[in-house]
DNA sequence: CTGAAAGCGCTTACAG
DNA sequence: CTGAAAGCGCTTACAG
């Protein structure tokens, strides 16, 4: 292991006897050479610590064997087994992946989708300018959220029939007052998890309001204490998402409320934590390593040029993934 | 935004009417070339729309401006905010950000520190197998987790130091028998938190037991029902991580015991969760941020030739973050 | 200030 | 089965 310098596909096939383009063979398809020569190359290579400089072979064959994934936020825990599955499954054909913060200056995003490093995207942001997104020349997969105006097939969950599933669960267990915490204004998922909860409250005849939230722990807090304010107070919370729907629970309960006793609490994603925290909580299910592993299964059909799949007749995006509602501690029978 | 061939310099050339040596100038040193000559290289580069590829500028001028981010487990929370940090500060310096698994194959583990692809790494796993990263030819930063064997620098807090002051704090409270909540067994960071459990507890003249586990969620709940079923149960409890912490309490609360009325807890890492969940939890606070943008100021040194800062006289790590006790209400005094 | 030419380290038709 | 040569898309001494 002594300091030497980079050794390269030249050197080995001197050290060999033999071309590089022999080399190059040997280690890419061994059986296109003989095996006297196939053994001397494998010798050589093995005497000189030879690796392939990977920058060299993508450009030569003018692709990166890598896949990049975009995201609003990398410290946001949703993420994270997202995170896991693609690289995962990415590496077991054979890509690297890179992983971006997807709010970063419009001309570095720009460059991201052209600069020859990736060759396939899984963009979970759906609140990037479209014409950038429609700028990149490189496959594109968008997951979890989602724009009309992306010229990209998605994947992910139907987020108005999870909702609905939120709130016919509060109803079968007695609410009639409703109250949703809401996600980011423009964010596409809280947009349409908002409109399910209502069309839900709706077709069930129960009372509904709407707070403002940002899917963040310190928003549920925040809506747990204006909740805690409020005259008449719904029953039945649905928040959009699972850190939200703690920070409610938590906020609650350090105001002396009782969960599910006083109020129920439904969430959205099925963190890690969500079935630990006290009490657990009821929450939808997504699955995350699934939408991980389809998101890249997907993208990398399209690499190899598989036609893009499109939405049939009814306007019903191709893949969905199955959300479930799970059942935990934090709702209950509505209080007399 | 019509689909057209990949623009490449030669092309931006030949509009100009200018060599691609000039064009290249024009990009990359703007001042290397006359105003005229720029104005006719910049509309070129408008109208084509071309954009550099990176793949090619790497090769040639062998370097990746990119980092590689190793981390065991792509799905732990404690990771995310470091990698968002690393991200934020690789991209203000302009480098691209890989994410990679370090639990894969050795090979492709090998490769990984070869391939041109990175020109330097964060490594979050302590336990590599030496040879496979003393064998890179990278600049490489050990980040939070550590390994003697590694011939790199390292940055982390003083993990000994840490949990003598979740101990100190315990006694403080009245706890005169302790137990810790072990990480996994070959854990660099658990073998040394473990210790400073140990010396700490000895030093004040406290009780002493350690049960295993592996800082999830489910090692923490499985410990409390180990717990449970002792004869004399430890009043003060210092588990290895945050998960686990919250595991032990959540399941403790599950068995009808009262934190911290009937048993005091202390977490490590300070994760987003700690301080929402009921009861917040006391724990280390690891400056997650200041590590992952202090590691990439050091590593991008490295790149840039800095010689190696060494370890001083007394063997002390040169690069210590602080770590400190948050109290909140997962302990309180020992129960009569 | 600008261009012709070499070269980064590979792969791949093409020819034999 | 193997090699000579071209080329992936850039940058950079070198010369003028």
């Amino acid at each position: 292991m002594t300091a030497r310098a980079r050794v390269k596909i030249k050197d080995v096939a001197t050290l060999a006897g033999v071309s590089t383009a022999t080399v190059s063979r040997a280690l890419s398809a061994p059986d296109s050479v003989g095996p006297a020569t196939r053994k001397k190359v494998m010798e050589a290579v093995k005497a000189t610590g030879y690796r392939i400089n990977s920058a060299a072979r993508d450009l030569r064959q003018r692709r990166a064997r890598s896949l990049l994934i975009l995201a609003p936020n990398l410290s946001n825990t949703f993420f994270s087994r997202i995170f896991a599955a693609v690289q995962e499954e990415a590496s077991s054909v054979g890509l690297t992946v890179q992983i971006s913060d997807s709010r970063i200056g419009r001309d570095r995003l720009l460059s991201l989708g052209y600069d020859g490093r990736a060759d396939g995207i899984v963009l979970l942001d759906g609140g990037l300018d479209p014409e950038v997104v429609n700028g990149w020349r490189l496959p594109l997969i968008q997951l979890s959220e989602w724009n009309d105006a992306y010229d990209a097939p998605r994947l992910g969950i139907d987020n108005h029939a999870a909702a609905g599933l939120a709130v016919d669960h509060l109803v079968g267990l007695g609410h009639r007052s409703l109250l949703h915490v809401n996600g980011p204004e423009e964010n596409v998922l809280a947009i349409t998890r908002r409109q399910g909860f209502l069309d839900a409250a709706s077709r069930n005849g129960a009372e509904a309001t709407v707070f403002p939230g940002d899917f963040t722990l310190e928003s549920g807090a925040e809506a747990a204490r204006r909740w805690a304010g409020l005259d008449n107070r719904p029953t039945g919370v649905f928040c959009a998402s699972d850190e939200c729907a703690l920070g409610f629970v938590s906020e609650c309960i350090r105001l002396g409320c009782d969960v599910p006793g006083d109020v129920s609490v439904v969430g959205f994603d099925d963190i890690d934590f969500a079935d630990r925290f006290v009490p657990s909580l009821t929450t939808i299910h997504q699955p995350r390593l699934e939408m991980g592993r389809a998101a890249v299964k997907q993208v990398v059909a399209m690499m190899q040029g598989t036609p893009k799949v499109e939405a049939d007749a009814t306007g019903t995006p191709p893949e969905r993934i199955e959300a479930a509602l799970v059942k935990r501690a934090s709702t209950g029978p509505a209080p007399a």
